[in-house]
DNA sequence: CTCTATGCAAATAATTTGCAAGCAC
DNA sequence: GTGCTTGCAAATTATTTGCATAGAG
């Protein structure tokens, strides 16, 4: 599998917004995704959604709810690099970057998408006709400056 | 591991040039990177040395030695999203991003790099200074437009 | 000789898949 | 009843690590 890639996670320049159709493992999912104000990977919601609840959806149900999360546009798959896909809610049909501190781990989004800037620039230039991207960035935030404090 | 992420692979702004001192290994992983004009991953190169050598490395080796090569800036990790990494050599101290086309799979560099030409409205904006970043845009190229052929 | 590089096998860890049972309509 | 949803366990797969040996200086 080397010539493979799959486009889940990316973020489309445009995209098809479709309404609820939830199961109910995917709402379960949903809400607790929502509720955590940072990423969270699919072993952090099965974690948590294990503590909260008795009747908590198996792990496999946590992965197949953000998959299709994910291709109905309400959730957003963001890679850090690391093996673990993190998800977080978003309009349906938007999407953001972010900006993640190496020091404090914060991320904050970032309320302009670079590659829309270059998409016509990009088309003229290169015949490239842009679906989707991966673009994170990562440094220190504002709040870590001159701190010297390893996470 | 949920707060946590790693940075190899990211394109830092400014990187460190250092010169040679390659182990053995490592310089026959340079070399079948270099021939390979594509992206390639770990098990890629591995099993192309394979192929050509009745001596080559182990593929802890391969993996040991892209990660030095990373290190020291001669290559540069590429993420497409799938769970491999792929590889390619770079000037040291560069890096550029990529355009993958869905329907051939090949893959241009861009020219440009539209994180840097943001990044001091970045700091100016969110105080955030940058360090390292991801990006790469899929879609479709200029010679499959048209063209309705999958992978 | 001493230290680093290498290889193999075993361990990790996230994600996926097969399959049988449960639930919705 | 029929089909989609779920869960568990097993399989997959890239990558990492332990450890003992080979090689370089």
């Amino acid at each position: 599998m080397s010539s493979e890639h799959s486009h889940s996670h990316h973020m489309p320049a445009t995209k098809p917004v479709k309404r609820n159709g939830l199961t109910k493992g995917a709402q379960v999912v949903l809400d607790a995704l929502e509720q955590v104000k940072e990423l969270a990977s699919a072993q952090d919601i099965y974690g948590r959604l294990r503590q909260g609840a008795d009747k908590a959806p198996g792990l496999t149900t946590v992965y197949r709810s953000l998959e299709s999360l994910v291709a109905m546009g309400y959730v957003q798959s963001v890679d850090l690099g690391d093996g673990e896909k993190r998800y977080e809610v978003v309009n349906p049909g938007e999407h953001h970057h972010h900006l993640i501190c190496d020091k404090c781990g914060e991320s904050n989004h970032l309320d302009l998408c670079m590659v829309e800037e270059f998409e016509e620039a990009i088309r003229a230039k290169y015949g490239f006709q842009i679906k989707s991207h991966v673009l994170e960035i990562f440094g220190v935030c504002s709040r870590c400056h001159g701190h010297s404090k390893k996470i």
